[in-house]
DNA sequence: ACAACATATTGACAATCTTCAATATAGATG
DNA sequence: CATCTATATTGAAGATTGTCAATATGTTGT
């Protein structure tokens, strides 16, 4: 094989040559990550799900009867979001009545889908 | 006050009185919270970033230059996201080219979308 | 075959997450 | 105030995740 053939290696020559370019900050990405993990469990789905289709009618007792988990559990998940501001509660007597931010959650969802496009062809 | 007067407890009646029904199964949940894990690490975000601008032109040692872990670490994430069905490589040489898989990402951005659809007003 | 390089795998450790029983808090009722 | 109910918090145990040093595997050029 002549010296000037192109060998696997040279074919691969353009590898690690330049630096690299991001369209997306380490901060970015730190953020949307976090959105993500917020989304990323089956049982805040569900609650989300319920939470959007009885908007500020739904008690805790009400969340515990749509998902398979105990009531710990429940607050638990409660509060992971609403400390991620995705949602908010009231108290009505004895009940805590929860709700959707809808401003959080959309500019969340906003987040998200940029990120996706991002990666789109 | 007279008993037929609306009590704290009478307002809040509603609660946990008829089944809540649910628009997202159980096994929908899953699956989308599964999407939202594998796309929940910043690491993996800043290689789907690259790899969506270097279309099939990006080796590890790219990848590495591009993300703040060393290397097995940047393998480690390659795998899940090859796993997930996102990205596949091909061999050149000694190098590994690694590429984002369109239908698949679309497929999970489509099921994202689709359940933050759900949750709006 | 060997040396040099690119990438993957293994194994270990630390950190984080999920869950629940037990307990605490707070409001409503008698 | 005593008691009941609704929800939150605490603390502990197990599971999962992220990271890297060390090592293995596979490829190329000598």
């Amino acid at each position: 094989m002549a010296s000037h053939d192109i060998t696997e290696r040279e074919r691969g020559a353009r590898c690690c040559a330049d630096g690299v370019t991001l369209s997306l900050s380490m901060a970015e990405a730190q953020q949307v990550s976090d959105d993500l993990h917020v989304l990323g469990h089956p049982v805040r789905l569900l609650i989300l799900d319920v939470l959007a289709q009885y908007a500020g009618k739904v008690c805790v007792c009400d969340l515990e009867a749509a998902v398979p988990v105990k009531q710990p559990t429940v607050s638990h998940h409660l509060r992971l979001l609403r400390e991620a501001g995705l949602v908010d509660a009231e108290r009505h007597g004895p009940w805590m009545y929860y709700f959707i931010r809808h401003e959080a959650l959309e500019a969340l969802r906003s987040r998200i889908t940029r990120m996706l496009a991002l990666f789109e062809g």
